[in-house]
DNA sequence: ACCATTGATGTAAGCGCTTACATAGATCGC
DNA sequence: GCGATCTATGTAAGCGCTTACATCAATGGT
């Protein structure tokens, strides 16, 4: 006299390991050692409950055996946005290493907002990770305390600074970028432009601005205000910041871009005012997307490799959740592709 | 004479609801509802638990509570790969309003692979998830079967069918194709090549053939065989088909292409080989990526809002969620942009 | 033949939390 | 002022699973 279809039974509800047990006629623990330890269960038996539990559809539920084992095999993993495929390419590359080792991830993105980012990680925690990987470290101190207090593994993911006091698997922003303004200044420019990313709240990019800073400093020389141009990248603002650079006294012989995308409005914009690059204006950019080697000219850029990143990250977590305690990882570093959009000045 | 840092204490297990009742002088319930009903407990008793609650580092552990309230207020959504921006953004999406209802996100990645795809839901159903998002319909009969046996709501994202068996958000990748076929033919080409990525295990990529034959099939048309390329989507895929394609005679006047790298890579190498777009080639990409409108000359395609998609997905999951039985979504009709890369044919 | 092992299975005590129900003051109408 | 009614809190029974420990049969050494 159910209301539901009889033909689905008055008992819709998933099936229990109890269930299993009946239906195969052993007890509940046999089930349960049949999946966690089947080596302990005859042969027979074993077969029987595994067919029993195929045949009903049932499978261990995750809360309950997280509570009982207390391991809830789920990493977590925070990021300011999957909209930017260097990210995305992280997460991906660490969703497959964990998934190999029948650990879930759970993902979050926080859109550079700190707040946003100590409340996923406080749910994460609430959620029983047994392990965090975060973009970046410029985040508020509680949410590393948070971590700490649990006693949870945890990395720094994208950058890597010497001295960092968290473990951190990336590059090291300033030096990648002091790199390629040391390589505008040997080509001979002394008159460097730069646009770039938001920097506040974001520890990667302050550390490239200051990694150019640096590397002019070297030779006495510094970025003019007018040329420096920040904000939310894109191909639009690359353009627009070119075109502004561009109308100062005097302009730019090079700009440092502080991702692919700007560099190709830079140079779109650059072409489209008539000047020829690199002879005209010199561009760089970071990341070395897909687009960039097939531009005319192809981008001089930095290529670095995110889901190598991703997958270190994962494996260094790993490690650590079957309780080693492995040696800080050397920096990856980024390489430099000198392809066509850099020159000497012309002069 | 804890081996632990006398500082840290005996006992660095995390604190539990109990811990905190005797903290703060209540029982566990009052804990409990402080957390749950918290309009059920006198203000000032309320403050103190939550004050307790907050010097303890305590929040409630998902796995009980899921356990006892039998909700997981897990959601899973299931994607080919995160290297896709389309995929990435359409995640994206999902995951932040599921974030604003205080809803975790578990993602799994099947990389195109049916056996993948399943054994991902499977995990996923084992964790509790209360929804799932399946990016399109091309997958093992068991899949679903698995899901509709736990009545759970489920969505297939990416794709849309008339006639599709299962919810869907997204548009009809056929409908789609065809009038990206038709406004080539109507502009008066009678040679079209096609440059897709492989449709083996991919319903939407299939539909999308699918269409473009059947506009050709209403005009007695049809793909020379040497004039369809197959393969991985990438720039150089792009570029190696289009010059196979102009080396055969007749060559194509126009090609249509799966995606806006394939289109980008074709408008390249044609160009590279001298000849003149749309004048001499006419191309079409699809998914309107940024640099689609940057490009010289800007390219035609079709533009998705793959960030639309995944937010009406959650919408529709969370309505279920809440009980509702929400009406069968209308597809999304992603919008031709005709700019610079297609023309009439030069005759 | 008998006892000590061994190996396979069962019993039952939680894991940390929520919530129906019980309880005990407080409040109010008459 | 007394019982009826409410409201705030506590008690205890699970949620579905794992696992230490108990049990029991079979094995083998002497």
């Amino acid at each position: 006299m159910s209301e539901r279809d009889p033909k689905t039974g008055p008992a819709p509800r998933a099936p229990r390991a109890v269930d299993v047990a009946a239906a195969a006629d052993v007890s509940i623990a046999t089930v349960s050692r049949v999946f966690n330890n089947p080596e302990k269960v005859a042969p027979a038996i074993r077969e029987r409950v595994l067919a029993t539990a195929k045949a009903m559809g049932w499978m261990p539920h995750a809360a309950g055996s997280a509570l009982a084992r207390r391991r809830t095999s789920i990493v977590g993993a925070v990021i300011p946005t999957l909209d930017n495929e260097v990210f995305a390419a992280q997460v991906g590359a660490m969703q497959k290493a964990f998934a190999e080792r029948g650990i879930t991830l759970l993902l979050s993105c926080f859109n550079y907002d700190q707040d946003q980012a100590v409340h996923d990680v406080q749910a994460m925690l609430a959620r029983g990770v047994e392990a965090l990987a975060i973009v970046g470290e410029a985040h508020r101190p509680d949410l590393f305390a948070g971590i700490q207090a649990r006693h949870i593994p945890y990395v720094v993911t994208y950058s890597h600074r010497p001295d960092s006091p968290h473990p951190c698997i990336g590059f090291d922003n300033r030096q990648a970028f002091h790199s390629i303004a040391s390589h505008l200044l040997d080509l001979g420019h002394e008159t460097i432009g730069v646009i770039i990313q938001p920097t506040a709240g974001n520890d990667r990019v302050a550390a490239r601005l200051d990694g150019v800073r640096a590397a002019l400093a070297e030779r006495g020389l510094g970025i003019r205000p007018q040329h420096l141009c920040e904000g939310e990248w894109s191909i639009d603002f690359g353009r627009q910041s070119v075109r502004a650079m561009l109308a100062t006294d005097p302009p730019p012989t090079a700009v440092i871009c502080g991702n692919d995308y700007l560099a190709l409005g830079a140079l779109l914009e650059a072409r489209a005012m008539g000047l020829t690059v690199p002879q005209g204006l010199s561009i760089t950019g970071f990341d070395d997307i897909a687009i960039s080697r097939q531009l005319d000219p192809p981008l001089t850029t930095m290529h670095v490799d995110n889901h190598e990143i991703g997958r270190r990250a994962a494996d260094y977590l790993l490690a650590c959740m079957e309780g080693s305690r492995p040696a800080a990882m050397p920096p990856l570093v980024p390489t430099l592709i000198r392809r066509g959009t850099t020159a000497a000045p012309h002069t």
